[in-house]
DNA sequence: AGCACGCCGACT
DNA sequence: GTCGGCGTGCTC
């Protein structure tokens, strides 16, 4: 990441007149912005979104400076019209035309994530209208659904109610209320909805201990202040979220919006508590799950100033904030910020690009911070705030290993003898346990015992998942879901199939065994039907109406579980396979994040974490509980092999529909592979996913020094490619994902 | 991303 | 004889 650079004060906004050429950006995966003039009448300044004829059909776009007038005159039409929303800020379209350049994507296919949302940009539809009783009531058939429905029309100052919720009221179907209304009986009115809860900054915060105190006024004082990056390093239940609370009350005091970004939105029902907790409003939210009313809604409110703090996911990051003050990046270190689809960016880095940009403070909070930002703390551009203690003199659960190559496992069985014993300990103590294996389904790999054939994905390099609640066998790289074969499809032998390893669902099934009168729940993010149920499952946790859970990583992302005081983890090992570059470290983040599931006030947690390597750095690093050093030599490794962060990586992934078409691509380039110093290409190989959803896959890896401006060398390279039909080339800044 | 243009199989 | 499949190419 290159965070250098002045932030220079933009000059005042240019106008643009009839006549006059102006360059208009499309949310389109074109190379450039298109020029377009002025029309008649029109005035125009950077930033306005505009309506323009491209070919046959319009497209909205926005204005992005003056013309470049590098396209014949007579190519040029004119701008139809402006739109009456609010222009795109400044530091918005500095960050498209930043990310463009940074991840080699077309600037209007970035453009295209700050435009998601069409409908935003027409004027807003008519207010939704409620009904109320009318006034006189005309003669109409009368039945007891429709009186129901009347009685709840006018509860005490006759609010009017929208349909939906009218008929949700009195217990019927939306038909009987629009039934009424055709009638006459019920007259409609415009909705005028209720003001929501704003967040309030001036409510009194929580009493913090002196070291938050002193973490949060040093967070205070960064407000208002230009652009600076803070790490927030502090374990779990270090009260974290709070410190930085203070910081969001002083950015609202000084009347700015905030953003902050959660890894995963829809899993954090807790963090909304707390935050109303603080501020007594709601944050307005931004998530995929989000649908079309709410995301014009949301858009606008943002846009319009209305919306003061954002929580969201990384896409949030895209929204045009007119007067943004403070970003926080929460869990800093969850690979689920970094975008793999499409346009692939990570939006911790992201975001610290709009802080600079908009010359304002961002946050970066974690218990285990990225390895990335630790590094940009010893150099210095990073500041670092650190939590050492849990509120209220909580102690950090002990971490003990469980050698499996001294406690050997059963056929057929995963859980220890020392685990199965503390499980016991644990549920006759009446306290409450949580089996923790990042694995979904029943059995990871299904292989016919007469052929050793493995049921296999016909779309991707990958094994299928058999999921038995479901009754099926998933891909989890594609979502192909088939039946379980009656015969082999290779030796055609009926009946020999045989699971092989456990998932959630089958370690739940020896859970059941092993513990017949513990009641069980199973927490993965496929048996999650949505943020409701995440919650539901958290809530029967913290009632006690369950003693053991067992769950996927969706269990150590935001969830607290106040009763909880042992944790299993049954295969420790499981994150390490596979070569990835940030395998050590991903490991340790997970299995910290888990471990501090463990652990209240009163009882200090403990956790049992089963290995077959005990001796590697990072099961010895959490068994002591020495962060430091287990960071301190990963780092050391990284630096030696000119890896990230010490290093840059790019990777070329090639794919197409036929074989051979990109192995002949993916030899070209590397036939044309740059030959300067300090950059070094690698492949091509068979990406680790060979065949992803119907397209094989080849890929390449550029490791470049850290001065070396790698997009100008991809650029080039790139630039004298020819490609055949079917085959793609796409370009991954700082790759996380291997797969 | 749309949308048209363009060249090969099964229908009124 | 046409309707229509989606491959390829362009949009200021």
């Amino acid at each position: 990441m290159l965070f250098t650079g002045a932030n220079s004060q933009p000059a005042p906004d240019p106008a643009y007149l009839t006549g006059d050429r102006v360059s208009v950006l499309l949310p389109l995966p074109l190379a450039g912005a298109y020029d377009y003039v002025v029309g008649e009448g029109q005035r125009l300044a950077p930033g306005d979104f505009v309506r323009v004829p491209l070919a046959n059909r319009y497209a909205v776009g926005v204005v992005w400076g003056a013309g470049a007038g590098d396209v014949a005159h007579e190519k040029c039409r004119a701008v139809v019209r402006r739109l009456s929303v609010p222009p795109m800020p400044d530091a918005l379209r500095r960050l498209v035309d930043w990310v463009a350049a940074y991840t080699l994507a077309a600037p209007g296919a970035v453009l295209k994530m700050a435009m998601s949302v069409p409908t935003a940009l027409e004027p807003p539809p008519p207010p939704p209208l409620g009904y109320v009783v009318a006034d006189p009531l005309p003669d109409v058939k009368m039945t007891a659904t429709r009186q129901r429905v009347l009685e709840m029309a006018c509860p005490l100052a006759s609010h009017p109610l929208a349909a939906a919720e009218l008929a949700r009221r009195a217990g019927v179907g939306v038909g009987v209320v629009k039934g009424l209304a055709d009638a006459g009986a019920l007259t409609a009115v415009p909705l005028i909805r209720p003001p929501a809860d704003v967040p309030d900054c001036r409510r009194a915060g929580p009493s913090l201990s002196g070291e938050q105190a002193t973490a949060a006024d040093a967070l205070r004082r960064r407000v208002g202040d230009g652009f600076s990056v803070t790490l927030l390093e502090g374990v779990t239940g270090s009260g974290k979220t709070e410190v930085y609370f203070e910081a969001v009350a002083r950015a609202l005091e000084q009347g700015r919006q905030v953003l902050v970004l959660l890894p995963e939105i829809a899993l954090s029902a807790q963090w909304l508590d707390r935050f109303r907790r603080r501020f007594g409003g709601a944050p307005a939210q931004w998530h995929s799950e989000l649908g079309d009313a709410a995301r014009r809604e949301g858009w606008r409110a943002v846009a319009d100033g209305t919306a003061r703090v954002v929580v969201g996911a990384r896409s949030a990051l895209f929204l045009p904030y007119p007067e943004l003050g403070l970003i926080v990046v929460d869990e800093e270190h969850d690979a689920s910020y970094k975008q793999e689809e499409g346009v692939i960016y990570h939006a911790r880095d992201m975001a610290v690009v709009r802080a600079r940009l908009g010359g304002i403070p961002i946050i970066l909070a974690s218990a285990t911070p990225s390895l990335e930002s630790q590094a940009n703390v010893l150099a210095g551009r990073y500041a670092r705030l650190h939590l050492p203690n849990r509120h209220g003199g909580a102690l950090m659960p002990s971490i003990e290993l469980v050698d499996l190559r001294r406690h050997p496992l059963p056929r057929q069985s995963w859980l220890s003898a020392p685990l199965i014993e503390a499980v016991e300990k644990t549920l006759a103590a009446g306290e409450q346990a949580l089996l923790f294996l990042n694995r979904r389904g029943y059995a990871p790999l299904t292989l016919c015992r007469a052929c050793g054939y493995r049921l296999q994905c016909p779309h991707c390099s990958a094994w299928l998942v058999e999921h038995r609640s479901m009754g099926k066998l998933q891909c989890h790289h594609c979502g192909y879901l088939s039946l379980l074969p009656e015969t082999c499809p290779n030796c055609q032998a009926e009946d020999r199939f045989a699971p092989c390893g456990p998932g959630v669902e089958r370690l739940g099934e020896e859970a059941s065994a092993r513990f017949p009168g513990a009641r069980m729940a199973i927490m993965a993010s496929d048996t999650l039907t949505g943020p409701r149920a995440a919650a539901e499952l958290v809530e029967r946790m913290a009632r006690r109406e369950i003693d053991l859970l067992i769950g996927t990583q969706v269990v150590a992302k935001g969830h607290h579980f106040p009763l909880l005081t042992l944790v299993g983890v049954v295969d420790g090992d499981l994150g390490l396979a596979g070569g990835d570059l940030r395998a050590a470290e991903r490991t340790f983040q997970l299995l910290s994040q888990v471990a501090g599931r463990a652990g209240r006030a009163a009882h200090p947690g403990r956790v049992l974490l089963q290995t077959c390597q005990p001796d590697a750095g990072v099961m010895a690093a959490l068994a002591s509980g020495d962060a430091e050093r287990f960071y301190a030599a990963e780092a050391e490794d990284r630096r030696a092999a000119g890896m990230p962060p010490f290093g840059k990586l790019a990777a070329l992934i090639v794919s197409g529909p036929d074989a051979a078409a990109v192995d002949a691509v993916a030899n070209e380039l590397a036939r044309l592979a740059p030959r300067e110093p300090d950059v070094e290409v690698l492949g091509p190989a068979p990406a680790p996913l060979a065949l992803l959803r119907g397209r094989h896959r080849r890929r390449l890896l550029l490791k470049a020094v850290r001065r070396v401006p790698v997009q100008t060398v991809l650029r080039h390279w790139l630039g004298r490619m020819r490609l055949p039909a079917g085959v793609r080339i796409q370009v991954d800044i700082d790759p996380y994902s291997f797969v």
